[in-house]
Order: structure tokens, then C-alpha cells, then sequence
DNA sequence: TTGAAAGCGTTACCAA
DNA sequence: TTGGTAACGCTTTCAA
């Protein structure tokens, strides 16, 4: 069959005006197109994208450009960025997990500024939250936005790495304790803080740690690691699930007198503030009877009496991990590059 | 000119297993389409799209269903949403506003719950950095994802509403103090916390009130209405500027002995805690000397001896909001609903 | 039950 | 310097 070339009602270019807005205007309520635009301005949708995105290649009359703007602006052009990256064949997304939980201020911090960082050099930052859906089905969700990177949380495995990859994301960069494979990966390995917590606390000839668990859901990513870590550092181990809030804390205090524990890593300053207050309430001297040392090294710690001894970690500014997803996603390595971000150390402060 | 539709090599339909690969993979490196899938099943685009979307207008066979099931498994298919949104007419993007800063636990736990019931309802949520652009400039940058749903922060004027609303928007609503011409607004009224806090100290015989306000950049939004509330409670006002650091507090603790203040409303609990460290280590007696309370009734408040005042904030649970925020979707209401998120109260405690 | 084709809004190539 | 046209991947109406 043959196909009718569709209608172009363009005014014969010699007019120097606008057309007639009642020719020219899109239906009432609709958004206007770059067609809508082209129609006011009496010049081609070609026209239109020429001059609206300074194409260099092609020189456009000072005249014409004028009426393109005014055009433009009188109806309130704005492009639409799905039809702009369908044509271009690729997006400036990039694909952030959000962390199901409050995840502290030191993490939470760290992947606000990630993201603000790759605002800054014109990213689309998707914060997405995958759900109920399990691995791979999570990463098909998120092909379809057809991301140019995406920072996976851990959990993600090599199925879903590669999906995305075929979907055509330049970098896939998981965030977590292991490398997944196909797959960049920035390394956070927890063990490493309760690791160095462990070996404080053993330095200092407590050979026996308790070690804070929340209860909370969700903190298990991080608690699990940094317990593991104390393990490693050649300690015996005892567990404390705790709750974030006071009764369970006096509870927790209780069970490590019964204990007779002398030492306790406490999974985060925040964790530590609270078991170390119910400590104290309990009559126990902190460090005399019980050692108490966190992590994260916030402010807070700083402010207590005794001052919380705690495990800094060393993450990188999000401007330089932006800039590393930046380039990876520029310059497609072949190779995986793997990168551990955390660095661990104790600040010996005065509760151990 | 006449065109020449464009070739259709699917195989006659009588095929009953899927066509020879190496006509039908898309090319190496390419992302799959459904155009591909149709190809290696042996059936129109059209069905393909009818069979993946279940759509219940169309009965289509169980063989075909498989093989098209089939052939989008083997070649990894996934939807282009862009695409399909382009399509359809419209998206499920909602855009959210990223703090500049870390903006304290109260908001920013708010924030990510309410991005993740969004996440629940089909959302697809984009947290938006809008740098350095202007109120107008950064609603065009916006609508260019023509979101159906905008949260925009206090800072967009009436205007940028207009753009995104004429990008299609069905919902915007604005987080912020005062309500903007043609938006829906949810009302989060800092004064409301200064003033409660100005009321509690005036009870217990404070004239004149010292008020922190912290000296980091984009603090402001919550610290100046926060002071203009106590302001407002009749109280007369000292402003304490304060950076979060032990020094800058030692020195503000000398400052407030200087002034001769009995009593400071230190912005939130974080620098109500700072404070009150930095006047105990100066051998001032909270309450006695100087009353001190805080805001957003954290954990940590409790934690402190004496027992931290602080004025609680009800903010409304996320899932709550994110069902508003999808009412106002599918039923876009005409006149815009105008929402108080902030009830704010104190909570006496021993600091003051 | 299936297929052809139009069209969503852009941009880029090629021709004039 | 400007304009026509095709193409990006998908859904859906209409026709067979």
C-alpha cells in the first residue's frame, strides 16, 4: 500500500511573523511538541531541533532562531526526555538502590552525596527500591529503564548482572562484601570493622566479646559481616540481639553481667550510646567492668563520658566515586575493575 | 515519494517451532526487541505485545503464547520504557527532591518511607538534585521526564508549577512552609517547633531565649523558621550560631555564660546534645544554670543525663502520603488540597 | 486468532 | 541555510 506522506501544514518560510496561534497552538490541554513549535515558528521540526540544541553542525539564520525561542517559550516547549533518549538509543540514568531501612547516617550520608555527585555531572539518579521481587526479576525491573549504570546492592548475582548488561548499561557496579562476577565492584566488606574491633579488644586482654545484633530487619547486610569479623580476629563470641530502644537495652545490660562478659562490640556508636547508658544505670563501670566499643565514629561519641572508643571507616568522597562511575561508564573497561572502599580503623577513646 | 514499507521477515505462521537463530538473533551487541522476539517466534510484533502484556481483549493460542514466552526468554528480552511510556502517553515517575544536606534522621527517615510505599504502589521514584538551577530552569529539567507526580521542595514558585503541570503532571505538590498558587501542599511548618519550644522555656519563667543556628549551609530552610517561631511565642531571641564540632561548641557554652542566657533552644536533639556536653564540661548545671531543649525527639535525648527536653515532631506515616499522592493521581482533584504535616509538642523531660 | 500499519516526540542524514 | 523523511521500540486500532 501506499503511504501518504503525513500533512505538513508549515507556512511558506518568507513569513516573518508567527503563524496564526489559532493554527498553530496544540489542542487545549495537551503537551506541546517540537511540531507544535515548528507549526508557531512557520519553520520544520528539524529547524526546531537545530536551534533549541545548538547543533554546530549546521549554521541557522539569526532571524529564524528568533522566532524558534520565541515559539518556543509562548507555548512552553519542554523536550521529552523519553522520546530524546528512545531516538539517541541510550539514557544519562544511573540506578541507585534505596536502603530498605535507616541504614545510619555514616551510609546514608555516604550515598546522598554519591548521588548528588552524579546530578552534578548530569545524571539522572533513580533511587529504586525493588520490592518483593527477587534477584533477577529485580534486575529485569530495572533494564527496563535502560540505565547506562547501575550500582547494585549486594544480592544482586551474576543473572542479573549480565540482564543489565544486555540491556545495554555500560557499568554495573556492585556495592557489597564480594566481587559478582562480569560485574565492577566497589568492596565494603564489614568483617574488616568488627575485625579491627576484635583485635582491640584482644589487645587489650579481653579474649571473650559480646557483640550487639539488631533486631532490626535489614541491618543483618551489615551486623552478619562485622560479626564475622570479630570472629576472625580470634575471639570467642557471644551474641546480644538488641532492639533499639531502652527496656531491651537494661535487658541486654542484665544478660551481660549474667555473663560475665568484659568486652562489647556494639555494632554502631548509636548501639553503643544505648547499651553503654543502661550499663552505667546498672551500676557497671565502663570500661572497669565492661569495655564498650562502636563503630562509625559519629559525633556522639565524642560527647559521652567515658568517650566511646569506635571503629572510623574510611569511605571515599561520593565526587570521586562519581567520577570513577563517570569514566567507566565513558570508557567501557573490559576487564571488572574491583576497588575496596573501606578502610577500618579503632579511635581509641576512653570505654576501652 | 512513494515509501516502501518496511520488510517483514517473519516466517509463515504455520511454523510450529522457532525460527533458525541466525536469522533471527538481533545483532551482536544490540539490546533485543520485541521486534526480535517476534522474528525468532515466528509471529507479528503485535502478538508478541499481546502475550507479554496479557492483554485480555485478545485471545491468542496457548502454542503461540509459548513459543513467544520462549523465543523472549532465549533472546533475554526486556520492555524499553521508555518506549512504552512514549507510547502510552504517560509515565509512573514521581520526582522527589534530594537534601542538599544530611538533614537530620526525622526527615530523611520521612523521605525514604515515603519513597519506598511509592515504590510499592508502581512508582518509579527519581530523586532529583536540581543543582544549581534556578526555581524555573530546574521545574523545565524536570518536566522533561514529564512525571505524573512531583514532590518539589519549598523554593518552587508558582510558576515552575505551571510548567510541570502543563508537562502533564496530574499531581504536584509542594513540602514546605507555605502553599503555592495551583499546587497541592503538604504543610511542614517549622515555626510550629520553635514556637512550642518558646512557649515551654516562657512557661518556666524564660524571657529571653537563646537560639542555636547551625552554621551549615541548607540548615537554613528549617533552622529560620524554627527561630521565628520562638520568636513568635513572645520570647526575646539570641541567636547562637554553631558548627557541629566540640570546639565551636566550647566556645558557644562561654558565649552563653557571657549573655547571662538561662535557657537555649538548640535547633534539634544532634545540637542540643553538642551543647549541652560543652556547658557541663564548663561546670554549668543544666537545668539549673541553663535550661536546654532540642526537637525531633530522637533516641539519643533520652539517652543523656540530664534526661534531654525536646519537642516531638508527628510527621504522617509514608505510606500514608504516598496513598495521597496516588488519590490525587487518579482522581486529579480541581481545587488543591492544602494539608498540615506538622504537629509539634513538647516533651518535658529533666533539661529543663 | 493474527497481522499490517499508524503514531508517540526526537534527532540525524541527505537533498535542495 | 533549511526541510523532508526515516528511525528509535512499543502499543493498539482496524482489517483480514
Amino acid at each position: 500500500m501506499v503511504q501518504i506522506p503525513k500533512q505538513q501544514t508549515a507556512k511558506p518560510s518568507g513569513s516573518p511573523e508567527l503563524a496564526p496561534p489559532e493554527a498553530a497552538k496544540p489542542a487545549r490541554g495537551a503537551v506541546p511538541t517540537s511540531a507544535d513549535v515548528a507549526r508557531l515558528a512557520g519553520v520544520s521540526r528539524a529547524t526546531v531541533s537545530y536551534v533549541l540544541n545548538n547543533t554546530s553542525a549546521v549554521r541557522i539564520s539569526e532571524p529564524t532562531r528568533r522566532r524558534v525561542h520565541e515559539a518556543a517559550k509562548e507555548l512552553g516547549y519542554v523536550p521529552h526526555a523519553a522520546a530524546r533518549s528512545l531516538r539517541a538509543g541510550h539514557t544519562r540514568i544511573v540506578l541507585m538502590p534505596t536502603p530498605e531501612v535507616p541504614v545510619g547516617p555514616l551510609y546514608s550520608g555516604f550515598l546522598n552525596e554519591l548521588q548528588w555527585a552524579l546530578s552534578r555531572l548530569d545524571y539522572t539518579v533513580v533511587q529504586y527500591g525493588s520490592v518483593g521481587l527477587g534477584g533477577d526479576e529485580a534486575a529485569r525491573a530495572w533494564a527496563e529503564l535502560r540505565p547506562v549504570a547501575v550500582l547494585a546492592p549486594a544480592g544482586m548475582g551474576p543473572d542479573g548482572v549480565g540482564i543489565l548488561q544486555r540491556s545495554g548499561a555500560k557499568a554495573v557496579i556492585t556495592l557489597g562484601p564480594d566481587p559478582v562476577t562480569g560485574a565492577h565492584a566497589l568492596l565494603m566488606d564489614h568483617r574488616e570493622v568488627g575485625h579491627a574491633a576484635g583485635e582491640h579488644l584482644r589487645a587489650r586482654g579481653h579474649g571473650r566479646i559480646g557483640v550487639v545484633m539488631p533486631r532490626q530487619e535489614g541491618l543483618d547486610t551489615f551486623a552478619l559481616p562485622r560479626l564475622a569479623g570479630v570472629q576472625e580476629s580470634g575471639a570467642e563470641v557471644v551474641r546480644l540481639p538488641l532492639s533499639y530502644d531502652e527496656e531491651d537495652a537494661a535487658r541486654a545490660a542484665g544478660q551481660i553481667r549474667e555473663l560475665g562478659l568484659t568486652a562489647v562490640f556494639a555494632y554502631n556508636d548509636e548501639y553503643a550510646m544505648l547499651l553503654m547508658r543502661a550499663l552505667q544505670d546498672t551500676g557497671t563501670d565502663v570500661p572497669g567492668e565492661v569495655a564498650v566499643i562502636g563503630a562509625d565514629d559519629l559525633m556522639l561519641g565524642r560527647l559521652l563520658r567515658p568517650r566511646l572508643s569506635t571503629v572510623r571507616i574510611d569511605l571515599p568522597s561520593g565526587e570521586e566515586l562519581a567520577g570513577l562511575v563517570d569514566r567507566l561508564v565513558r570508557d567501557p573497561a573490559p576487564e571488572p575493575e574491583i576497588r575496596d572502599l573501606m578502610g577500618a580503623s579503632v579511635v581509641p577513646r576512653e570505654s576501652t
